[in-house]
DNA sequence: CTGAACATGTAATAAGTTACATGATTCC
DNA sequence: GGAATCATGTAACTTATTACATGTTCAG
């Protein structure tokens, strides 16, 4: 997808909150914000370059052991200026959700093709088991469950957890029909 | 994003029904499978070339009117195999789901932000849209609730209704308890 | 001392969007 | 006759993935 650079976003709304390393902004995306968008270290290393040619965000280097440098990046006004206005800005696109295993169900046409249950069941492991994962994540940065200064996060948490209950009971149902047929 | 050509497998499924030109293909992506993904006809055309060139399609030419050539596209046995291959493989990736909005509610940190509540009810306005465009949908194809021939759409709308249906629950339920703050 | 994790980059390629470009047919 | 829709293509650019490439630090 080449739509308007929602990544510039992300790192400028990382960085709203820490100083980060481009390290740090690669770790993200494997944890907290893994959940729900993904990138790799060598789309986000040219990018701050960009970013800081375009003066939204700058680094300091800090040294650590002998000789090892660490680029620390921060947000400067005018990258905080650029978050904020992104943020105010209406969202009217429901982008398409490209989900393979439902594209591929499309393409199924009769209960009792063969390809059927074995597609339906390795989902349903699959979804369970991020299911189970989002709980613990859940449980681990929101123990007393209530969000304190991270509403944000705490929200698009119980979004996914709803969304993959959802799933995985609209597929287990499923897997039942199909069974009794 | 650059993951591995699943719009070759669309334009695959599509032809393994129907003997379908170009426009009739990015057609396709503004009613039906436009629920779920998304392609335009400048990546359809060159693509339908390639795989012609690797003779999983054909096509002959029909002529309409005086002068006007269509090219209407087949599917040859050896795309009918790699079509059923791609089916039958495993589709073990649940790709992050990039919605932008959730995006920015991520970087929403308090209840009392001025830019949270546009945001939610603007989401509430869209998802409901697109919930009962979903229902007129399934009403239209499949008004005798059964899915005939077509398990697979039968499914994904009545997955997508679901997904919209919680979606927007669950916003409501939002706009309520921070209005009550 | 060694392997895992930390840390930063580039190159080649593929996928996707937006804009440019043209012409025919059908319906009113 | 004119507008909407049908029909097909290319060009320029951006975004994203995979692979290549290198070196440091820390924990056991």
């Amino acid at each position: 997808m080449a739509q308007r650079n929602q990544l510039k976003f992300i790192i400028l709304g990382l960085l709203s909150e820490n100083d980060l390393t481009g390290y740090d902004i690669t770790k993200a995306f494997e944890s907290d914000i893994g959940e729900f968008w993904s990138a790799n270290h060598s789309q986000i290393y040219p990018l701050l370059k960009r970013l800081e040619d375009e003066q939204l965000i700058s680094h300091k280097l800090e040294v650590v052991g002998e000789k090892l440098e660490k680029k620390l990046y921060s947000i400067t006004q005018s990258g905080k200026e650029v978050l904020r206005q992104w943020l105010s800005e209406p969202t009217p696109e429901l982008s398409a959700t490209k989900d393979e295993f439902i594209l591929k169900l499309y393409f199924i046409h009769t209960a009792d093709d063969p390809l059927l249950m074995p597609m339906l069941t390795e989902q349903h492991q699959l979804h369970e088991a991020k299911l189970h994962h989002l709980q613990e994540q859940m449980a681990k940065k929101f123990p007393d469950h209530t969000s304190q200064n991270n509403l944000g996060h705490f929200l698009i948490l119980q979004h996914a957890i709803q969304r993959e209950t959802r799933y995985t009971a609209w597929l287990v149902d499923l897997i039942e029909k199909i069974k009794t047929d």
